[in-house]
DNA sequence: ACCGGTCAATACATAGGTGTATGGTGCGAC
DNA sequence: GTCGCACCATACACCTATGTATTGACCGGT
């Protein structure tokens, strides 16, 4: 019971495929190569491509909605606007771009990738407000927010791909007042 | 000389089902079937896929650049920035979503696409600068702004999918400070 | 020891996509 | 008229991917 494959392995390495090499290349075969398995282990973890697809997308649903839940407890009230934009536009954009490539061809991701963007941007709105800007102004200011969010990680220029620390800061007194 | 195709028709079917179905629907029998004719058209106009690929992403890239110069010197100086913005964020999104899909797991596409967003934000920090933004600052509100106008092609909830009218005025006041 | 359940390798069958070779059709030039 | 060229259909070989069925190895419980 050492070397033996489990369902979360190929989980894991479905993520991994999905961010290097995009939703094109969630194949069975190739992935059972690169897990030094045959394809006879992926179908006995998963019924099909589909099944397999959905546990995929179902995970990371769950994992970026907690992601959020835990964004939304971690700093007090003050500067919780400046903390979400630090970590939304510095850090590494890991899966979104790779899942919203695959939204764009799969009517069931899109339909998942619609509720997770719906939740996101209410957890802007409420930092928002909580800073005093009035609630409908918020949710169109959040709506604006979470689309540079989505299109930073989706530029392909890498000399637009990055924001300067100081912009920041203007955004936050742009956007709060 | 009457029903016969030439290349522009698979060309532009070819912009028809990538905006339609994605990249992965740029397959040569289904959109041979859909044009009525056998492969073997496809293969006298083009060399492989890849051929056709490239000639279809090259009249794209000359399409959008034409578009950008033709903003450029479409409205006089002051409210320029505010008629580039009611263009960008309430028309339809057309092919960018898809081209975008489409550069997230090829990197000719992604190269190519590069070179369209470098053209765009230059060209919307030119505006920027022309309303009195300092040169750097409008560089990198040049970025923010192109980001969100892609975020918005791209978002997969309709709710927030849209903007306000009243909206895009603000923004001028908040960008052009 | 053996037995059952878990996990995986192998060997098919099938489908869809690509590219090539070859032949056929129609129209204009001469 | 017939010749040649542009355009297309058909048939073939090949590859990749999916899914199933069968068999086999391994480990824990008893």
């Amino acid at each position: 019971m050492s070397d033996r494959l489990t369902k979360s392995h190929w989980i894991r390495h479905g993520m991994a495929t999905l961010a290097r090499h995009g939703p094109n290349a969630l194949k069975v075969a190739p992935m059972a190569t690169a897990l030094q398995v045959s394809r006879g282990s992926f179908y006995w973890h998963f019924a099909d491509i589909a099944d397999f697809q959905a546990q995929l997308l179902q995970n990371w649903q769950e994992r970026t909605t907690d992601q959020v839940i835990l964004d939304l407890d971690a700093h007090a009230a003050p500067d919780r606007l400046k903390q979400l934009l630090r970590r939304a536009f510095v850090g590494k954009r890991g899966l979104d771009p790779a899942i919203r490539a695959w939204a764009a061809t799969d009517g069931d991701v899109a339909r998942v990738v619609g509720g997770v963007d719906a939740q996101r941007i209410a957890h802007i709105a409420k930092i928002l407000v909580a800073a005093g800007v009035a609630p409908p102004k918020a949710q169109r200011r959040a709506g604006f927010l979470y689309w540079a969010y989505l299109g930073q990680a989706l530029v392909m220029d890498p000399r637009h791909a990055s924001i300067a620390a100081a912009m920041i800061d203007d955004l936050c007194d742009l956007f709060e007042r």
